[in-house]
DNA sequence: CGGAGGATTGATGCTGTTCAAGCGTAGTGG
DNA sequence: CCACTACGCTTGAACAGCATCAATCCTCCG
């Protein structure tokens, strides 16, 4: 299994997630699906003509940084990248997107960072206001965006946390553990890891160079921490690696 | 004028503060000020009760990081510093609070970082489920209170690639500027910037040691940059600052 | 087979850390 | 009023971790 058979995940409470009709309507048109028996069928059928299947290959971009953000996405499969780039080229990646995730939730003006594909993404998109407004009519719900949104500015502060105080292999070994336990939310278990980003990408998300963080997996790899496959890396010394990314 | 006079800033729309009441009724009670129209008196006066006035010498604790979050607070004067810290007491200062600022508006079910303060602090204090209730019933203030979490939310964004892509001059000086436009917002225009956090508390938020810290103010201070001052610094030359600090 | 792009590895250097000493100011007590 | 201490800050010298520069390797793909 992997990130490309992957579509949706499993969600617990009042989630809001989409996927690909069932019913044959070609192209283009995706069935919002509510696990939420607090959003009424009715909603449901506001929501949706608002909604819009959206088609990336790799390296194509979804958003740019500081564009208007007319559109909020629900990544439905595929793997994008997160960044913002300064004005000599200098970059930080500051996260990955995976099926499941939210993308502009935070409805500010314009889009925070920049978002490209990894592998050839499906994504759900909503306009904006028409999303707002029916959001702001389900309390239920937008409190539960709400709070998606508060898990991602707690996983802004564990990467500063990650990028102002500790060293190479711990950050790797953070990435690594970090990543294992996103995919397990996904529902993709497995001791190995597909690793959809390259070195370059894993550099500029941890605030390494790309030749550090070659030199760190391949010490962890000859350490036997961690096995490097073709697109990937299984983990061998779990708790060893837990220990590292503790917090 | 300084932090310690500095009350409550001017909000433009829909905003939720707090100022101590002017009706004499003792110590503790505060009174729930919303600029917006769209707070009805009733809703208000629903939330009024739930306020609790909070006083905190300089270093005494707000909140602790991972320990139930049962209230929300508003800052209305002095300054607080909030931060996580590793087992090995690495230590990472992931912002300061000002007057103006919320904390805890992302409303999990525990704090995310812990706070104290750096001055004498005054707060006002919602107890959690009571204020979200109420927040629930008022879509127009929720959608605010999640804009304000967004606006952190790219504020973290920033630091990321402050931290993990800037050197210890463009941190120093992006922390400067940043300062100053975040007195500016609530008043307090001035060139001089008073620090109510010590040199270590700014190393461990850049993710730097206090001797580098130290060192690149003394530089700047002698390159005609800034002029550093007893309790602050004062900016001189704006221009190359900004310059630094450019993004 | 040949080229392109990504990844690895080595040699060297620099930025920021570490260790250590000294400075300045505020607070305390004789 | 001045010694004495405490604490935060500054400065210096040596060091280390990661960056930089550069060469090579690997793999995919035309």
């Amino acid at each position: 299994m992997s990130l490309h058979s992957l579509q949706v995940r499993p969600t617990t409470y009042l989630s809001l997630t989409a996927v690909p009709a069932h019913r044959g309507d070609g192209l283009g048109k995706v069935r919002l699906v509510s696990l939420s028996t607090d959003l009424p069928l009715a909603e449901r059928d506001t929501l949706e003509p608002l909604s819009r299947r959206v088609s990336l290959d790799q390296k194509q971009t979804l958003y740019v940084q500081d564009e208007p953000a007319d559109s909020v996405f629900n990544v439905i499969s595929g793997a994008l990248r997160l960044y913002r780039i300064l004005p000599d080229g200098r970059r930080q990646v500051t996260g990955f997107a995976f099926p499941g995730d939210f993308l502009g939730l935070s409805m500010l003006d314009r889009y925070m960072v920049s978002a490209d594909a990894l592998a050839p993404v499906i994504a759900c998109r909503f306009e904006r206001l028409a999303f707002r407004n029916l959001v702001c009519r389900q309390p239920g719900l937008m409190m539960h965006l709400h709070e998606i949104t508060g898990q991602e500015l707690s996983r802004a502060k564990d990467m500063m946390m990650l990028l102002g105080r500790r060293t190479a292999e711990e950050k790797i070994a953070t990435f690594l553990v970090g990543l294992q336990a996103r995919y397990a939310r996904i529902g993709l278990s497995s001791v190995t890891l597909e690793l959809p980003m390259g070195r370059l990408d894993i550099a500029d998300h941890l605030g390494l160079t790309i030749e550090t963080v070659s030199r760190t997996l391949s010490r962890l790899d000859r350490d036997g921490c961690i096995l490097i496959v073709p697109g990937g890396v299984r983990l061998i010394d779990q708790i060893r690696l837990d220990r590292m990314s503790a917090h």
